[in-house]
DNA sequence: AATAATAATACAAGCGTTTGTATTATTATA
DNA sequence: TATAATAATACAAACGCTTGTATTATTATT
């Protein structure tokens, strides 16, 4: 029984009243030039008629969409969720939607979904560029025309005008092996994730250069880079690892939640005992960690509070004015170690 | 260095090529009705000028955004994001885009995005109505007016005009308590969710009737509605209530995969060998059934497919002519029981 | 009561497109 | 070559709202 009604518009209530469009546009705002009377008449009037306003209408007589643009290179991780909830919460508070896409680890479908966020859909946009994104000529070019941009996980130091928000990475890989050390770990696996991003060769870096303090030789052997795009793939690239190890390690730290429970998984499959035999590390911290048994420690990254700050930074350049150069802004939050059983 | 550009629209490059905007406009259309010459021209300097359409004024004048909005109850919940995956998969083949929110479990937020929707931003709702919603006047109302709309999981048969995708949930429950029975277990606990929702009413029931069948009588010690609306508290409810029990259960039945791997987890600990002593059955399986040790048996919910189905029939009445009342649809697409060490 | 000041409202252009109709240019027909 | 048919393009209204300026109504001032 659903027909196509035509919406009630303000041109409807302004001949209902015999008032100007003008008037009743005004009335809505309560833009004190309209005299109380009438804004109350207006407002009676808008309410019987069903009225509601039509934001595409008013997006283009103001140039703004209230809504903010986020790309993630892919749904099924849980720090992107986090952080599009921390975005999402600040936006909402300050009047803003989000448009969430994936660009799905693909450079081409990162450029698409820029293109289409350019089209003037948003006012503002949030990303993490995927790994395949060498060049970043296409997110210079968007903030060169006036885009305003804030990126986080994997930065790019080299786009200009947008800000950044990170972690300390190669600290926080850093400390976590240091603990795993003076728990007199000697063997410390590493499982990181895609080499070309950043974040993973941040924690690749604090891991050595925690060997290296205390004069472990790295044995490339216990090094996995796992190049999976997928759940699905993870999980065979890291029974692989421990298979073919012709050295068994004491201590396993990696570089997200999810390869630090495959660890753990495989480890207890082959009847290791943890943390006894082996401790395990994880990153991120996004509440598997807890369900697991034993519980995973792990580097706490403050996903939500990234997203949260991340959207602070853009809608602070949304309301820059206009004919002012933007200052680029670089936030790192700070991670912490999360001890649970499996250390 | 960032200023904000004037953006390059169709009146420059009727300008610049000394043209009308019509047949700039419908050049970029490539309507046969302007000449080939002509469209190369119009392309050329377009391409040079970095003529970029925008998206608010086709849509102020087309009437149409190509936005599928969708409400989902909350963000930290796999299946919901499982189904947006879905939704986003389809839409995106279909050119349109979604606009995702969260209505955070709140029958109040829920109105409220929906009054966003239906400023003119989506051309349709694909939505999970939360617990809360006990009157859906606010959704008829919607339909009603001429909004196309899709409703999943917590179904409510009282909405009319909108197409429904679900599963059988009575009938999926059944079947896995049935197969624990047919495993010889007697004492099989439930673990439902919040009371209010539909789907975990199903599931109770099938829980029940399957215990009927076999003349197992129903004891109410053994059964938990959690109450829980985010993750950190399921946590708590789950350990609290196995803590409490005077008899040991032989089997669970879960109605989440949370709540199935809490349920292990809370098992492990008190030293139950599973599945020996214990046999444990989640709901959803999404990935996390496999990472835990042992891997959980799972109804296997089609939850991407259900987000594709979603969209598929969203788009669908999108295409209706809009003088033709919307006959509607439900779907109720098929589970199967996934085996694994658990059971 | 006439005029100035101000309050209230109306008019109209503009946001960047699309699209039906009118107009002009080109080709075909006799 | 004049006219009809058609191709190509231009004009202008429409989408629903905002907002600067002009106009009218009301109140204050002398």
């Amino acid at each position: 029984m659903v027909f196509k009604k035509r919406r009630v518009k303000l041109e409807d209530i302004a001949r209902k009243l015999n008032i100007s469009i003008a008037t009743v546009s005004r009335a809505l705002d309560k833009n004190p030039r309209v005299k109380k009377s009438t804004q109350e008449k207006v407002f009676k009037t808008a309410e019987e008629m069903g009225y509601m306003p039509n934001q595409i209408a008013k997006s283009l007589s103001s140039g703004k969409t209230n809504i903010i643009g986020v790309l993630i290179p892919r749904y099924d991780e849980p720090f992107f969720i986090e952080v599009c909830r921390g975005i999402d919460q600040y936006a909402r508070n300050h009047n803003y939607k989000i448009l969430i896409s994936s660009s799905r680890n693909s450079y081409q479908f990162e450029k698409e979904n820029l293109i289409s966020f350019e089209r003037g859909l948003v006012d503002g946009i949030i990303l993490s560029p995927t790994h395949e994104t060498e060049n970043v000529a296409h997110l210079n070019d968007l903030t060169s025309k006036g885009m305003p941009m804030v990126l986080f996980d994997n930065i790019r130091e080299e786009v200009s005008g947008a800000d950044h928000v990170m972690i300390d990475d190669i600290k926080s890989s850093f400390d976590a092996v240091e603990f795993l050390i003076k728990k007199g770990r000697k063997k410390i696996a590493f499982i990181g994730g895609i080499k070309q991003k950043k974040v993973f060769q941040d924690r690749f870096t604090g891991y050595k250069s925690a060997l290296n303090k205390y004069k472990i030789p790295l044995n490339e052997e216990l090094v996995l880079h796992c190049n999976s795009l997928d759940r699905e793939f993870e999980d065979r690239e890291i029974l692989d690892f421990f298979k073919h190890l012709t050295t068994t390690p004491d201590a396993v730290f990696t570089c997200t939640d999810n390869y630090g429970l495959l660890a753990m998984k495989t480890l207890l499959k082959t009847e290791k005992k943890i943390p006894e035999e082996v401790a395990v590390i994880g990153f991120g911290d996004l509440g598997l960690g807890e369900v697991f048994v034993p519980t995973l420690t792990c580097v706490s990254q403050p996903s939500f509070e990234m997203g949260q700050k991340a959207a602070e930074l853009l809608i602070k350049q949304l309301n820059e004015p206009e004919d002012i150069l933007h200052k680029k802004t670089v936030v790192k939050l700070e991670t912490k170690l999360t001890q649970r059983e499996s250390t």
